[in-house]
DNA sequence: TTATCGATTCTCT
DNA sequence: GAGAATCGATAAA
């Protein structure tokens, strides 16, 4: 059963993802991810450290509750008031703990991420390949998901439909996360992932008052 | 190539 | 009311 895979929580589940599949459907189509680029989120009740990045760090609120649910279904947020992003729900329910998907590689329906990202940006130039799912609010634009259609979601049951990887990949490299701020942020906490050279990788953005390291 | 900043709105304090 | 798990444009170097 691959939905055992999400049992885990989220840092010893997030480096397992890269490489897998999602897919989502829609009226107007499938778009389906390869994923190159994630990030573990550890909220209330994962044992070990605590994670101060993660929106359910201290508490549940309306916003992270669906962290807290059963694990291989969607947490998906609205960011900046512009961007959806999506996770991936880990730990056994009552315990959050997430993958930030940030990037991926569109290997089915181009077509429609590129339309749904030119309506996002207002204008028909199209993007380059490897940026339709680059950066976890790319990603969502070009998956088409949103809060209220995804959220809580099941990934294994129409619309998502989600495939672990038929090879891992040979390599995989750890770092800060992106746009975290504090220690969180830092060298102390290494906890994204990608594949090392693949183009659809997002750029390395320090967070506020994020160490160097 | 790196750095800064505006857009836009939701969530939590 | 402050700040945010971002993006893309623009400026600086």
């Amino acid at each position: 059963m691959t939905r055992d895979l999400f049992a885990a929580d989220a840092l010893t589940v997030a480096p397992l993802l890269l490489g897998s599949r999602l897919t989502v459907t829609s009226d107007e189509g499938a778009v389906t991810v390869r994923i190159s680029e994630v990030e573990a989120y550890h909220g209330v009740g994962v044992p070990g450290r605590y994670d101060p990045g993660s929106h359910s760090r201290d508490r549940r609120t309306e916003r992270n509750a669906s962290m807290f649910g059963p694990p291989g279904h969607a947490y998906v947020y609205f960011s900046y008031g512009m961007h959806f992003a999506l996770n991936m729900v880990c730990s056994p329910e009552g315990v959050a703990s997430g993958v930030l998907i940030r990037s991926g590689e569109v290997v089915e329906g181009e077509r429609l991420a590129q339309l749904r990202r030119s309506a996002k940006r207002g204008h028909p130039a199209p993007v380059p390949a490897r940026s339709l799912a680059r950066g976890p609010g790319n990603l969502a634009a070009a998956l088409g998901i949103t809060r209220e259609a995804h959220n809580g979601r099941d990934l294994f049951e129409a619309p998502f439909a989600f495939a672990p990887p038929e090879t891992p990949p040979a390599d995989i490299a750890a770092g800060p996360r992106v746009g975290v701020a504090g220690e969180a942020g830092g060298p102390a906490f290494p906890w994204r992932f990608w594949i090392p050279g693949d183009p659809t990788v997002s750029a390395f953005r320090p967070g506020r008052g994020a160490p160097r390291g």
